[in-house]
DNA sequence: TTTGGAAAATAAACACTGTTCAGTATATTT
DNA sequence: AAATATACTGAACAGTGTTTATTTTCCAAA
């Protein structure tokens, strides 16, 4: 049977601990994924950092892909906190080229945490038990009020909030995770160590064409 | 000591029969990835299907990521063709109109494909013992050629010929890989059913933005 | 304070993965 | 036919995510 304790005190301490302990998880996990990668962490690496058994975590997480959802949420709150301090324009569009490079500055000093939210499929999959992206959504509706304002005070060409959102986003994207997964790496006419300053000023280009 | 086979016949059927072991062994990766999508892809699923050992794929590819690289120049050779069908009008700006349809239809119709030809990591691995990227070389070089001539007889905004082909590239494969690796999904304000109709939007008005 | 039972943690196993290596079978040369 | 080089494989190693039966820990009532 359910037992409930009489003493909700304790209840609710269970509750802090099981909190903490599902804390304790992503900390190890985002520790090891920005200092030794994505790829060396597995549960087991998990479990020796925090001394608790593998088979322990799944009292926290139900699979590996729940628990790299929340490892994802951490990461989009530290590109919030970038944001946060690097967008303060007035002007819609001067903010739209501050995000910008916050974006851009943001996938180069947490590659590894990029590629967890934005290319890696595995945090994806606990999707389909829910309606929404709480991790990225957040980001998303900034960008999206903000062509939104960019398209009422008419500083950009776009007329549709949607397209701009992804056309802006998708092309920053687009840049960022191909040098990211090496496909702009030895393809003829790019060496290699110009390529950052290329795709930084291609942004700078396509910012301007969008101007209105 | 290396034996030197007096019989030159010999020696070149087994350089034939090698090769024809090494294209078994592409072709059942490629139908598996085609069919049953990337994940399910092992050295062993392989080995069953062409009813060999798994170890004796390793006599003929040192590991994994070099077999999938000879599954991603397989991939490139169809997307090349599918360029060559579809891209033949004489007006440069048109012709790179039908390389953006090609090149969205193609993510579309084999996804796990571009996947491996521009998202997944392991086939890129292969190129630190290399000096080229051969996979996507000519596809690369095909576009650069364009912007190339659509920069001279100036039909486009376009300065640089690396940067308009990275931007031009980058749009594309950022709508195309967020859309792919499911972070334009469950996102507010964009309906699941209409992601692919505004991705060909966006590239539509990209292409009309980048007009001179 | 002891005992009953719930909750938390784990050891061990399962089914996979890529990869290596010793040993066997086949083919070619002497 | 014997020697040798080539082709192949069974079995193992080290790793992965995950599950289950078992043990340990904790708390509450007798």
């Amino acid at each position: 049977m359910h037992c409930k304790p009489n003493n909700l005190g304790i209840i609710e301490r269970k509750e802090r601990e099981k909190a903490e302990m599902r804390r304790r998880i992503v900390d190890a996990a985002v520790q090891m994924i920005v200092e030794e990668g994505y790829e060396k962490v597995s549960i087991r690496n998990i479990a020796d950092k925090i001394e608790y058994s593998p088979a322990t975590i799944y009292l926290y997480y139900k699979d590996k892909d729940e628990l790299l959802y929340d490892v994802q949420s951490q990461a989009f709150a530290t590109l919030a906190e970038e944001f946060r301090e690097k967008i303060n324009a007035v002007d819609p569009f001067k903010r739209l080229e501050q995000l910008a490079v916050a974006y851009l500055d943001f996938s180069r000093q947490h590659p590894e945490l990029y590629d967890l939210m934005f290319i890696i499929k595995a945090p994806m999959n606990t999707l389909v038990e829910k309606e929404k992206w709480e991790n990225g959504d957040p980001s998303y509706d900034a960008l999206h009020g903000l062509m939104q304002e960019c398209i009422e005070k008419k500083v950009v060409k776009f007329k549709d909030a949607t397209i701009a959102t992804l056309s802006v986003w998708g092309f920053a994207h687009g840049l960022i995770s191909l040098h990211l997964r090496g496909r702009c790496t030895k393809v003829s006419r790019v060496p290699e160590e110009d390529i950052p300053g290329v795709i930084a000023t291609a942004i700078d280009e396509y910012l301007e064409m969008i101007k209105a």
